[in-house]
DNA sequence: CTTCATTAACGTCATTTGTACACAAAGTAT
DNA sequence: ATACTTTGTGTACAAATGACGTTAATGAAG
C-alpha cells in the first residue's frame, strides 16, 4: 500500500432523548485541547482495523456510558479546516435513545457529560453546530414519514406518549385520531393488554413496537 | 494531536448515465495491484488538506476525464477488511449525468474506462458490487420521489424523453397524462418555445430545467 | 357514595389526491 | 392526399387525507 499521508478519522454521534418534554441532546465538556471546556458532541478517533460502525459505538460507551443504542449513519463531514488539529473527517451518526435507566457518566477525554435542550444549545465545539443542526433535520424527517418515533419512548408506552413525541419533535399539534389511524395501520405496534394505571383519567392501553415486515420507512412513492 | 494510525481514507463516485436506452455505470479496469484488471468504480485517496467532496471531482477528473457535475454524497463504508491492502475507508458519491459530449479518458491508475450497463455488471473489485447496488437504489429512491430525473438528459428535452428516462430507472411503464402533470406541477420545468423536429410525428416541445425555489425534493409528509 | 374533572377511545363525512383511460392535432413518409 | 407516427390534453371514479364531537373509564373532591 502506498503511504500517502491521509487525513485523521474520527466518529461522532448525536443522541436525541426526550426529557422533560423537551428535546435533547448528549454533550461531553471537552477536558483537552483544543476547545477545552467547550461542549462537544461524543465521538473520537477510528482505531486501525476498527468498523467505523463500532467504533461509533465504543467512543459513545466509553465518554457517556450508554451502550447497545440504534446507531444510523448520518453524513461525513470533511472539510480541512474543520479540526485545528490538521485535517480530520468525522463520520456522524445519530441515535435516539429513551429516558430511562441511563447513568451517563463522564470519561476520560471528558470532564463532564449532560443533556441539553436542542434550542438551547451553548456554544459548541468545531462544527458540532452545523453536525446537530443536520441531524435534527434528519430526525424531523424520520418522524413525519416513518413510525420511529417510538425509539424515543421506553418499550412500553401509550398512544398518547407516542403522539406528544411526535409533536415534540415536529413542533406542531396532531389530531388524535387521524395519528392513532396512522399509526396503527403502520403496523407495527402491537397492545400488551396492559393499562398504564396511576394517573388521572381513563387508562391507557400500553403498546408495544413489534416488525412484522418491519417497513421502518413508510414513504409514499410519487410514481405508481 | 495524537498521532494515532489511523484507517486510509478514500472516496468512490458511482456516475450514472442513461446510453442506448438502459442505465448505465463508469467503471475503470484497475491497472495496479490489488483486483489488478478488475473492474472499480472510479475513486481514490483523498489527500491530506483536500476537501473530500473536491477530492471525489478531482479523482473523477483524473480517472475518467468528466469534469464538472452534480455530486451527491451517499454512505461510508468502513469495514476493516474490505480493502486488502490495509483499513481504508470510503466516502461515497453518486451522480448523474447526460449522455452528451463526455469523453471518456482512463487516466493513471487504470488501463480503461467503459461504461457498463447497470444489470450486466462484470466482476467488481472491493465492496463496489454492494456500493454500487446501494446508489442505485437510492437512485430508484430519488426518482420515486423527487423531479431530479432530468439530470440525466441534456439541457433541453422533450417530456416524452423526461418519461422514457423515468422508466427505464424505476423499471417500470408510467402514465404519460398523469407523469405530465406531476412533472409540470412540480415547477421546475420551463418551455423553451423550440420544438424538437426531425423524427417521425409531431414535433415536441423542448423543455428545461429551472428551479424558480429549488425544492428539489417533494417528498410528502405524514402528518399534516 | 355521588359528582366532577380528566384522559382514553372511537367513526363519519367532506375534501383532496391518485389513477385509469381515449381522441384530436401536428407533423413525416409514401 | 393518405396513411402513419408522435404529441398533447381532460374527466370520471376510487382512494387517501383531514377535520371534527361524543361516550367510556378512572381518580379526586365533597
Amino acid at each position: 500500500m502506498t503511504d500517502y499521508k491521509t487525513p485523521a478519522l474520527t466518529v461522532d454521534v448525536v443522541i436525541f432523548c426526550l426529557r422533560e418534554q423537551r428535546l435533547q441532546t448528549l454533550l461531553i465538556k471537552r477536558g483537552v485541547e483544543p476547545y477545552s471546556g467547550k461542549w462537544a458532541i461524543p465521538g473520537g478517533y477510528v482505531r486501525y482495523g476498527e468498523d467505523i460502525d463500532a467504533a461509533a459505538l465504543r467512543e459513545l460507551g466509553e465518554e457517556t456510558g450508554v451502550h447497545n443504542i440504534y446507531l444510523e449513519q448520518l453524513y461525513t463531514f470533511g472539510a480541512p479546516d474543520r479540526d485545528p488539529r490538521g485535517h480530520t473527517v468525522t463520520v456522524t451518526y445519530f441515535a435516539l435513545i429513551p429516558d430511562e435507566n441511563i447513568t451517563i457518566e463522564a470519561g476520560t477525554d471528558a470532564t463532564d457529560a449532560a443533556w441539553h435542550v436542542l434550542d438551547e444549545l451553548p456554544d459548541v465545539a468545531f462544527d458540532h453546530k452545523e453536525i446537530i443542526g443536520y441531524a435534527h433535520e434528519r430526525l424531523r424527517y424520520k418522524l413525519e414519514y416513518t413510525s420511529a418515533g417510538f425509539k424515543l419512548l421506553p418499550r412500553e408506552f401509550t398512544l398518547t406518549e407516542l403522539q406528544t413525541a411526535y409533536e415534540i419533535v415536529l413542533g406542531e399539534k396532531l389530531d388524535k385520531r387521524n395519528f392513532r389511524r396512522r399509526l396503527l395501520e403502520a403496523d407495527v405496534l402491537e397492545k400488551t393488554g396492559q393499562y398504564r394505571s396511576g394517573g388521572e383519567g381513563r387508562p391507557a392501553m400500553l403498546y408495544r413496537y413489534h416488525a412484522k415486515a418491519d417497513p421502518q420507512v413508510k414513504a409514499r412513492r410519487l410514481y405508481p
